[in-house]
DNA sequence: CTTTACTGTAACAAATAATATTACAGTTGA
DNA sequence: TCAACTGTAATATTATTTGTTACAGTAAAG
């Protein structure tokens, strides 16, 4: 894992945006234990551990906010019988589907994935 | 299905959002076949078919704009290898599990849904 | 047939979120 | 001690979402 060593400028060249974005998103994966980075000059970003041992759930849990079927803008009416119960039980509806997504995510590596790129 | 109309107004006060919202939202699933609509006084919206006879999936379809793995903001560098391709490996990756989570939606009607509602 | 209560849209405004930019302190290698 | 990085904050810009107003069209009900 010595190796690989990108600078957030290098990345945001090849993903047209921003470095400091690229820095930004980075922090978030360090934090989530996925990469690591080196200060200083000739610094970057590495991952934290092999490819193979890389899990797309674990990156997927890490970069995702809200559920992969959307969260947001809810604050129903709870005067409604059914506003009043929407939130929980969709709430264990996306849970529901969300275990789905991340077994499926989780029997794939980020070896496999970057292993398509010829 | 002649039960059960609402207007776009009674709908709005139940999830507090604006009526007008509701209705284009409404547009949407109807060109998709799930509701249908009666103009004039006493209008509203219904369902297209029987509770029972709707799939999550389909209420997926129609109602998501994006793929749940998000799809947004991809103008990679073309001159850089891995941006060069990585489109196409993230739609193949992207369309396998959104599968995935047709299938699990697929399961499951609407009714079922509903009848959480105590 | 006129009033009333709706739908269906469009056009525009306001609020919110995403992205970009600038700036700079801290770190490390040369 | 200079150069090339990271890390982070503050701020600006842009894009997207949400809300508002407006109004033509439709159907029920008086």
């Amino acid at each position: 894992m010595g190796d690989e060593l990108h600078s957030s400028e290098w990345i945001a060249g090849s993903i047209n945006i921003n470095p400091v974005l690229v820095r930004k998103e980075l922090s978030n994966l360090r934090q989530h234990g996925l990469v690591e980075s080196k200060e200083g000059k000739n610094g970057g970003v590495y991952l934290a551990k092999p490819a193979n041992k890389i899990l797309l759930s674990e990156i997927y849990e890490a970069v995702r906010q809200e559920s992969a079927l959307g969260t947001k803008r809810t604050d129903p009416n709870p005067k409604c019988k059914v506003g009043k119960q929407i939130n929980k039980h969709l709430d264990s509806l996306y849970n529901e589907v969300e275990d789905t997504l991340m077994q499926k995510l989780g029997k794939k590596t980020l070896a496999e994935f970057a292993g398509k790129f010829t």
